[in-house]
DNA sequence: CGGTTCGTACGATACCCATCGTAGTACGCC
DNA sequence: GGCGTACTACGATGGGTATCGTACGAACCG
């Protein structure tokens, strides 16, 4: 189903966690910061992986930086660098097979709580 | 179907957030933390509430009363004193009620890598 | 009342962490 | 090679927080 070749990803790699030393407390801990929580949100709505770039986060890009790597490291992400842009994306499977429902049910909850916020507001 | 009457609350009472006020981001936080996480497991294995002291947890009690106060400010659990005890319930109803199946995931994820971590140390 | 049990309040401490700015590296392109 | 883009590394900083010990308060029991 991939119809377009995608530029090979470069020689610098990036540390992730094996699947099963994915942590819960690790895992809940980097879903639990806003950021990283929109973050998230934004890489469940499209299939595709996102670079770090299209995320316009009302931080620096240094700090930027610093919640791709938290989400990296909790075992939520993956990255891979193409060219200069690095690609994020979600790791559904790996999440899905240690904690059925948990991201989906997270995903939910902030869909959830942003209309609520949205409704209060008004 | 309560046939024992339980002993009144005292006078003292101890501040809960409103249910639209328990925001998710706060309730990960909360569950983040491996102490926390095993209260509300402990919790949730039985249905009644439990007093603070049945819970042996490796810290001392000053720390065990600030992680049930982070629990209870988040809005994971509600506290009410009994005499000299203090008992504590998950608020189970309004965690459903914001955020649908959030609550079982964690908890049935936090069982598979409890048990998972068993097997691992055979 | 005195003692016991249960939990709190407070201060201290050490660590974690979200944030920033600046300087630097890696890559693609002209 | 030189330039621009994308991201990183590092150090600093301020605020949060998990932990403790000690001293205290509130309720029950004799």
């Amino acid at each position: 189903m991939r119809t377009q070749p995608r530029p090979p990803s470069t020689g610098r790699s990036l540390e992730h966690p094996d699947r099963d030393l994915i942590r819960l407390e690790d895992v809940l801990h980097a879903l639990s910061d806003p950021m990283r929580l929109r973050i998230v949100c934004t890489l469940a709505g499209s299939e595709a992986e996102q670079s770090c770039s299209v995320f316009d986060l009302p931080v620096s890009k240094s700090t930027t930086t610093h919640h791709f790597r938290v989400l990296r490291e909790s075992g939520v992400i993956s990255q891979i660098y193409r060219g200069t842009a690095k690609m994020n994306a979600l790791r559904r499977d790996d999440l899905e097979e240690l904690f059925p429902g948990l991201l989906g049910s997270v995903l939910a909850a902030a869909d959830r709580q942003a209309a609520r916020r949205e409704t209060a507001a008004r």
